[in-house]
DNA sequence: AATAAATAAATCCAATTGAATTATTAATTC
DNA sequence: GAATTAATAATTCAATTGGATTTATTTATT
């Protein structure tokens, strides 16, 4: 063909990536495994033959399978199905003692250990608050709540944890001075390495996360994820921070802060250009308390014990949700999300006002060529976190939500 | 365990997911085989032994696999490398010859037909300047381009060509005005399902993308991709429209236009706000030099053709790139891309001078908390468009740069 | 009788394992 | 310097492994 002849584009820079391996029969059968796992996980219940007719595997490969998982007890068998023609199909559900994880959420203002079981209720949970963290505190915290929780445990429960999953905020130094903690007093965290001193305490695997990612990987699970594939997510705390779900999996980039969304540059009440953090975060409301002398710790302990703070709350969850809403433009103008859900570390009401304000204030602005996402409430609320820390193990080991076969799941797993 | 109790969060609800399939031994070699050729063509060329070590398969499977592969005229062998311990080894490289593929590339203000081969070199290509495009001049412009190319090869090439891809606008019709259109001549795209009409006139598989994106798809697999896993790129034709890279692979997004960018909103010279597209598009320069009597015709041609217009020009890369700059921030927030690419259908020396101004307007932010990409220029160039079209076809049969076994490639494939 | 779920047995197929072959360089001996 | 031997690496042949499919059978229901 050599009277083919055309200009040559610039050559290919020499390649850095090293690309999935290949696929073999183990790798296809754990695979295949999780699949059936992750699909009765979403659908709650599911006979052997709606799993083939679901994963287009064969109804004899299923059936293997799921004897073998059942056998394991991580599936056990619902009561039979009859009224429909042919032998009555039996549902089987995950068994939510097959597997405990714990999930520890540091904050700025508290920390929670909770500790989960396979299907996402919360069995145990421990609480503690202070006016700033720091490592040593965090460490005895861990520690002796993994002691006490297990401590209520028989043998094999506590073989059957996978795991502790942290949701840290990233860069705790920074901001120091927003939360007010005394100068310096937030450097320490600069050297730490919290996953590692954790591991090297407690003898279950531990895995690290980002504390807003978490809580958007639980909003994915056990929350909007099943009716949206993707979406950006908000969760209002002390800082306001968030993650991202594409193609129903959590994207969590190159450095692990995808979503991240705090410096994201917006425009306050008076059209000057400020980052998002600075107008839609929890500290902000605290100090707009203080500054009017009302006591702000309701807004540390837990969620329940907000008050209605009248007029000054008002004027924050005005501003926030301005700012959340050009927020949204921003990300739907990059990424053609189906929704923006919003949550926080805040009660139910707060959050609804603050969705009913994001939505009136999008209306506002100019929308020309944007495919505007569905303004949504969180479904899981303030535990978020601690719940999407504590899915961690288990998503590690049992489930997969990726249609993913042969790339490592993306938690860093200490030890 | 009934003494594990505690609160319940939000029940799920009903899932819409269908997640997917199983996984077995025909789909494994399937998906090794194009494992096997997306090595190669990333690497250029490489022995079984590279194959094998850089796969993780063993060396008798990536045998067997590449013996086929070269049976198929998919692979062909290299001269021997000697020098080193040990027998020789075959360096394997992709066959050039042994695919072809047709890219359409449509235009606000042309149309490019090319003919590229497996390696991704154009080998013929046609092109057709309009002052607006209508279906039925695209339609006989394909079909007879088509008809051309194919005439000039003979019947063992014809055999060959994987499809044809098409890179055009989505929505057409709006911003008819901005180009120029007469009122109401756009509109007979509202009911054009181009893929189709052209489908029903062409006899190889056709698949259909939106511009921005193949160009970024381009930029990908010929381009700056193998060193940038997570990249977010911006392409300046008639409109600016942009793209979206994650973990190596094109990100096109529930509505196939995630990264379009251009309804982002930017804050102009004067501080309004105004969205990217209305700044940063070469309708604008062409406004901006009519305004001044100067002829934009030299814009449409050829990026060749285009010659230094002074002032307006430097003002026009000047805005583009304050624009720019905020977009890229605005990105930088969403997600941690590793760099912004930028290119569009210029010359190289106008690229130059805007990715630097862009750099220079970046660095005038406040980028506190953002992890800023590498600005950097395209390496594919005015030509991409096409480009990426005509790889559709290539990836969508014997390649994947994505570490994904069984879900769906998903450009749509026509018929 | 028809239908559907479940499973046992036999078969198939792709990857792996282990051994053998081939081609080369490196080191040693004559 | 030439011949010999060892080491190394690429490739492939033959046998084995293991998981999915196919086919046939059983069970339970309308």
């Amino acid at each position: 063909m050599s009277s083919l002849d055309g200009p040559e584009h610039t050559p290919v820079p020499p390649p850095i990536l090293n690309p999935a391996g290949g696929a073999n029969q183990v790798r296809v059968r754990a695979y295949n495994e999780r699949l059936v796992l992750s699909l009765v996980r979403l659908y709650g219940a599911l006979s052997k033959a709606d799993i083939a007719r679901r994963s287009g595997l064969s109804a004899q490969t299923v059936s293997v399978i799921m004897r073998v998982l059942e056998k394991e007890g991580l599936l056990s068998r619902g009561a039979p199905v009859r009224g429909r023609v042919g032998q009555p199909s039996i549902p089987m559900h995950l068994n939510p003692d097959a597997v405990y994880s714990f999930g520890l959420k540091i904050g700025r203002r508290s920390a929670d250990l909770v500790l989960m079981d396979f299907v996402g209720r919360i069995r145990m949970q421990l609480h503690q608050t202070y006016a700033y963290p720091l490592p040593d505190e965090i460490l005895a915290f861990v520690t002796s709540g993994i002691e006490e929780i297990e401590s209520r445990l028989d043998d094999k429960q506590r073989s059957r944890i996978a795991g502790l999953g942290i949701a840290a905020p990233f860069e705790l130094w920074n901001w120091a001075e927003e939360v007010g903690a005394p100068p310096g007093a937030m450097e320490v965290w600069r050297d730490v390495d919290l996953q590692a001193d954790i591991a090297a305490r407690v003898s279950h695997p531990v895995f690290l996360q980002n504390d807003a990612t978490s809580a958007c990987g639980a909003e994915l699970v056990f929350g909007v994820g099943p009716s949206y594939p993707d979406f950006v997510y908000f969760f209002i705390g002390s800082f306001i921070g968030g993650g991202i779900v594409l193609n129903s999996a959590i994207f969590s980039g190159r450095t692990g802060t995808a979503g991240a969304i705090g410096p994201l540059p917006v425009r306050d009440r008076n059209g000057e250009t400020k980052q998002l953090l600075e107008i839609a975060s929890i500290f902000v409301l605290e100090n707009m308390l203080r500054e009017r002398g009302i006591d702000p710790e309701p807004l540390w302990y837990s969620a329940d014990d907000w008050v209605d703070f009248g007029e000054p709350m008002e004027v924050w969850i005005q501003d926030s949700a301005k700012a959340l809403a050009q927020a949204i433009v921003a990300a739907a103008s990059i990424v053609d999300f189906s929704a923006a859900v919003i949550d926080g570390g805040f009660p139910d009401w707060v959050r609804s006002r603050m969705v009913q304000a994001t939505i009136d204030e999008a209306a506002k602005l100019d929308l020309q060529g944007v495919v505007m996402p569905e303004i949504i409430e969180g479904a899981v609320g303030a535990q978020a976190r601690a719940i999407g820390g504590a899915s961690l193990p288990i998503f590690s080991r049992y489930l997969t939500d990726q249609n993913v076969l042969f790339k490592e799941i993306d938690h860093a797993e200490g030890t």
